[in-house]
DNA sequence: TTATATAAGACTTATCAGGTCTGAATAGGG
DNA sequence: CCCTATTCAGACCTGATAAGTCTTATATAA
């Protein structure tokens, strides 16, 4: 029922990162750790985390006392980043985004449709702050990183 | 495989509504009709146009000679009006948008989570342009409303 | 050599997008 | 009054996918 919503995935796979950049320079840390702390099915997220390395964002270190840190400057990473890297070319709708280009016969009456010129409007809109959000930008605005067992003590 | 998109059936019903409003005043328009013209399958273009009727959007004439009207003025109906109607609240992530008010228990850091206000942000900026583009605004960039069977003409 | 990690990938399951099909009810024309 | 054009209501179908689990293998610190 809600419309244009983002999957899990992405939502995790960007907490995550957030998270790792917040411990940046640090100790790596391991997928337990992230998946309590931010409240995300661990073996889901393992599977995540395993796209994001793929896609050159995180580093591993495998064994005891493993686990992950962030291979790029979080200042280097955006939301458009993480995004396209788990879910592919966000496209608001079939003939505006990476996949318009050749869209002609995806969509009936692309490129001469009335409404073509609103979906792109859009597309820029959210595509202008995703790929200007740096992961070091929400860091920078937010204090501490948020763990989900502090609502228990704030509670 | 691409991220966020809208349904097909909202991008239908956007393509019906701006149909009608290029009828506007004129003779009801018939369901064979609009999905010729704008390459929508007919029967479920059919179930579409009751949505939007049962929300008050469209106006139907029964029986032979029958068809399909705007039931309200087209500068009066926006792209957030249809989509909503079509897909329910539009909602970026499931902490923002209609739901957002109690998203406590479905994002476990909500609100107090470090990329909350990047999704709020998206999301006021594509519900801004939905909010504000209507029907007549878009009839009013385009001259003339563009056909499936144009494009055989134009080749 | 054991406990702790990540790595890879097959597997599951429920939901849902995107339709289709059937059979009404309604209205105009002859 | 009947035929045809049309909308209306709802059940039904089907393949894809989101979201997650399970299993086994591999690497490394202590
Ligand atoms: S909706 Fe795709 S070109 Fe119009
Ligand atoms: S992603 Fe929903 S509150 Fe953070």
């Amino acid at each position: 029922m809600p419309a244009m919503q983002v999957s899990r995935k992405v939502d995790y796979a960007l907490r995550a990162m957030i998270y790792l950049s917040f411990q940046e320079g640090g100790q790596p840390c391991s997928v337990g750790q992230i998946a309590s702390d931010e409240g995300i099915p661990k073996k889901f997220l393992e599977k995540i985390i395993q796209d994001l390395i793929h896609h050159g964002f995180v580093h591993s270190t495998r064994g005891a006392q493993g686990g992950y840190t962030l291979a790029r400057n979080a200042g280097t990473i955006t939301f458009k980043d993480v995004i396209e890297a788990i879910e592919g070319p966000v496209s608001l709708n079939v003939c505006v985004g990476e996949s318009g280009e050749r869209s002609d016969n995806i969509c009936t009456l692309y490129p001469r449709c009335a409404m073509l010129s609103v979906w792109q409007e859009a597309q820029n809109r959210v595509m202008d702050l995703f790929a200007s959000t740096t992961l070091a930008d929400v860091r920078t605005r937010h204090g501490a990183l948020p763990r989900v067992a502090d609502d228990v003590v704030a509670g």
